[in-house]
DNA sequence: CTTGATCCTCACGTTGACGTGAGGTTCTAG
DNA sequence: CTAGAACCTCACGTCAACGTGAGGATCAAG
């Protein structure tokens, strides 16, 4: 497959596929004339990636993580690298959730504001 | 109460208390010799917004936030940030959540892989 | 054969929240 | 009164994941 069809599957711009690949995500083989060739299976792998990414976990993490998809194999800095990236996540999403606890008290006092007779101007 | 003194209690470096003052999200008063002075209720403030920054909120966005904290009046603008940025973190909790979900399945994979007897080169 | 879509490789630009000196002033403890 | 801690204002550096041309080759269709 051609990498605008990649781009287009896995809903990625061309040139963060070609970043990828400065990167060592993924791996395309090249046709003769030098234009890259993808196998199916680069779509979930990109897609994959795209998840990782959208977690906050950077290409060295995911460049470390990424072969053991291929081989199956995990070796130790692979399983800590998950176990971490695992916390780091966790972590985030407690401060995500605490925020969107304050924010939803804001909302409330907005909206009691909003709702304050006196204090409406128009009416 | 100086700078060093609200980065410590807060949590921040001092470099980021005078970069919040530019964005204009802290309000300090001088000393008459140009040192900046803070009130009590300054670092409260200071950890409000990181925990707005820890979820990813920008300054801007900050910014429009902050002065309903201050007059308790919310403009239709404020209430929309207020419930575009819950509606974000809502969106990130999700994404964050599903990578989670992903990692646990490599954990296991791995943590299976480390209990294959054949293919454990020690013992 | 030609034309428009798609592809290639450089290589610099972008953005945000600070870090990090440089060079100088002010405060404070002894 | 003096040294060191703490403060000040520029102003450039950082880092990551791409965006965005420049300038040119290649491919698919008519």
């Amino acid at each position: 497959m051609r990498i605008g069809k990649v781009a287009e599957r896995a809903g990625v711009s061309v040139r963060a596929l070609r970043y990828y690949e400065e990167q060592g995500l993924v791996i395309a083989d090249r046709s003769p004339s030098g234009h890259r060739r993808y196998p199916e299976s680069a779509v979930e792998r990109v897609k994959f990636i795209q998840l990782l990414y959208a977690a906050g976990l950077a290409s060295k993490a995911i460049r470390q993580i990424l072969p053991f998809l291929d081989t199956l194999v995990a070796t130790p800095q692979m399983t800590r690298r998950l176990m971490d990236e695992r916390a780091r996540i966790r972590v985030q999403i407690d401060a995500l959730t605490r925020a969107q606890d304050r924010l939803d008290e804001l909302i409330r006092l907005s909206a009691e504001y909003e709702n304050a007779p006196a204090t409406c101007s128009a009416t």
